[in-house]
This record gives structure tokens, C-alpha cells and sequence, in this order.
DNA sequence: ATTATCTATAGATCTATAGATAATGC
DNA sequence: ATTATCTATAGATCTATAGATAATGC
């Protein structure tokens, strides 16, 4: 009923989209409606469609953002954050590669997340191939490429997998296998 | 309105199993409906239930059949077959754990699933384990659990991304830190 | 007057169940 | 008589839209 100034509904708009990063990761990109985004914005259902266009469009945004937060620091804190189990317990403030692919896979070639997720592969490989400074571009690009591999197999693993232990091991081998 | 003998009746059951393990892979855990599974199967919606507790003992028998099509030949031959596009190009008859981690990571604890998951994280770890053959028994775990989260991560990033020279990009690299 | 937000609802879709139907197998 | 399968439906839930409400900002 309220109606806010202009300022305010981008703030709110704003948290919508945060809101959105955090739940699609946690549950995926269909585990979680519109009406559950908007009320945990503090909002209602129908104005949501004053502000997107879709859910579709809100997933494109939610998705940026995810992938924003995540470069930031030197190469050795991304990857310690990455395989650690703060990451792997709290995939809502995580990688959106690792939350998401199973979902984004699933999207329509063409669909706007999977060029996000394309995008986003391609940047943090690009900070990855710093992993090995001394080879050529070309190897540095492979061995980038693998060690995003390795990354985003160990957290998605240690996830699903229903062992501590386990989850654990997954996680230092791993970190064994990049740092050898 | 037919009714099928016994022996029938088992043959449906078991392609209902083996028509959830294709579509269960494809489009996911919630991507899919028992109706559609049912449909797909020749059969209508109602009768599942006579076969059936629910859908998540569906899932669980699933999994199951999908894991145990997995182990057969030698590992040189899984590795090739698990990093090819053949494999990245059909889910549903491939990897589950590669096909369903997100899914099965949104499990609650202790779900049937999450089970399934677990054992066949450990099956595949122990067959990953003769890469490595003149290593120590821990070495050889370690070195096997890194070596599955980059098969897991190569399929599941080439999967989800929309430029298919990134996704062979991302096998080959997988393949060659697999065999150096 | 404009517009951000809310209420209410249409139209799909999904899991699960109850009861009917009709062929099997004692 | 038993039971595998089908029809029909209850009860949730989800995306999207239409129209009402009320505060902002010209």
C-alpha cells in the first residue's frame, strides 16, 4: 500500500537482486519462486513485475552480482576461500558456478545466465593462469582451466556428498593437487 | 484399464526406473514430474503410486541404476569416455553425480539420495584410485578425489557454458592434467 | 498526475490419493 | 478374488497480469 520515493525503490529493487543471488544459489534457479524473493525482500509478490521484466531477467542480475563478489583479493585468498567449508556450507554467499551449473545447464542455449555463466568462466580462469606464471599462454590457459575444473568438481562434490569427512578430503585433495 | 500380468507388471516397473534415470539426469530432481516420468514410460499417472512409496524412492532407485551403468571396462576407458563430448552432449546417460550434484546438494541430510550420492563419490574415488598405482594407500586416495572433482567440474562447466569451443577447451584441459 | 507497491486472481503444473476398471491366476 | 493400471480430483504452488491504493514530486 505505501508507496516509497524513487530513491527508496531503488534501494529496494537493489535488494531484491541480492536477495535473488543469495536464494537462487542456495536452492536454484527453480527452487525458488518470485513471491518467496519479493517477501524475503520484504516486499510483495506483484511489484515485482514493475521492476523486471521476468524472472529470467531477475536471474541474469542475481547472477552478475555473484560473480562480482568474487574476485576480489590476490589469487592465493580466492583460491583458499574457494576450498574451504565455510565456501562449501554457505554456497548462498559462494561461487555461482559451482551453485548453479547443474541449473544452468539446463537453461536453453542462448538463455541469458548461460552467458553470464560463460562469461564467468572465462574471468576466473583468467585469474587462475597466474597459477602458473612461468609457462606459455597456451599451457596457462589449459593449466587455468583444469584448476577451475578441480575447483568447482571439489566443492559441488563436497556439497551433495552426506560425510564430513568426506566432504573434508575432497577439499584438501584438492588444494594438494593445485599446490603441487 | 489393461491389466498386465505379474511379469509384465515387474518389466514396467523397471522401465519406469530406467526412464526417471534419463530424465532425472536431464532436467533434474524437481525438473521433472511423475506424471512426465509415468507418460514417458507408456503408462499413466495414477499407477505409479501402486509401484511406488513416491517420488523421492524413485529417485533413490534412479541413481542407483544410473551409477551402476557407470563401472564397466577398464579406467583408462572411463576417464576417455567420462571427459568427451559425447558424455557433456547427453547427461541423461551419463555420470549422475556430474548430472545431479547441485540437485542432490539441496537434498535435507540423511535423504536417500544424498546416500546414493555419498557411495558412488566413494565407487568411482576407489576406481580413480589406480591412476596413481605406485603411490601410498593415502596418497592414492588423495590424488583419486582430486582427480574426480576435475572430471566432475570439466563436465559440469562445459555443460552449463554456451560457446562450444570453451566447453572442449575445458575437457581437453582436464584430459591433459588427468595424464601428466 | 505519476508511479511504487499491494491485493486478488487467472491459468499452469505438481504430488498424492480415492475409487473404478478389467485381466490375471488361484 | 486379486491387483496392475486408469480416471478423476484434491490441495499446493508457481509465473504473470490486472486493477486498486496511496505517497511522491512536478
Amino acid at each position: 500500500m505505501p508507496r516509497v520515493s524513487q530513491e527508496q525503490a531503488k534501494l529496494n529493487r537493489q535488494r531484491v537482486v541480492e536477495v535473488a543471488a543469495t536464494l537462487f544459489r542456495e536452492r536454484g534457479l527453480h527452487g525458488v519462486g518470485v513471491a518467496d524473493i519479493m517477501a524475503s525482500a520484504g516486499l510483495t509478490h506483484g511489484g515485482f513485475y514493475g521492476q523486471f521484466a521476468n524472472k529470467e531477467a531477475l536471474a541474469a542480475e542475481a547472477f552478475d552480482i555473484a560473480l562480482d563478489e568474487e574476485n576480489r583479493g590476490d589469487l592465493d585468498t580466492l583460491v583458499a576461500n574457494y576450498l574451504s567449508l565455510g565456501h562449501v556450507r554457505s554456497p548462498g554467499r559462494g561461487c555461482p558456478l559451482a551453485a548453479l551449473a547443474n541449473d544452468v545447464a539446463r537453461e536453453p542455449p542462448g538463455s541469458p545466465v548461460r552467458a553470464r555463466f560463460t562469461r564467468g568462466v572465462e574471468r576466473l580462469a583468467a585469474l587462475l593462469s597466474n597459477l602458473s606464471p612461468r609457462a606459455s599462454k597456451e599451457r596457462r590457459k589449459q593449466r587455468s582451466l583444469a584448476a577451475l575444473s578441480t575447483l568447482v568438481g571439489a566443492v559441488v562434490l563436497a556439497r551433495a556428498v552426506d560425510d564430513d569427512a568426506l566432504a573434508e578430503d575432497l577439499i584438501k585433495a584438492a588444494q594438494a593437487s593445485l599446490t603441487a
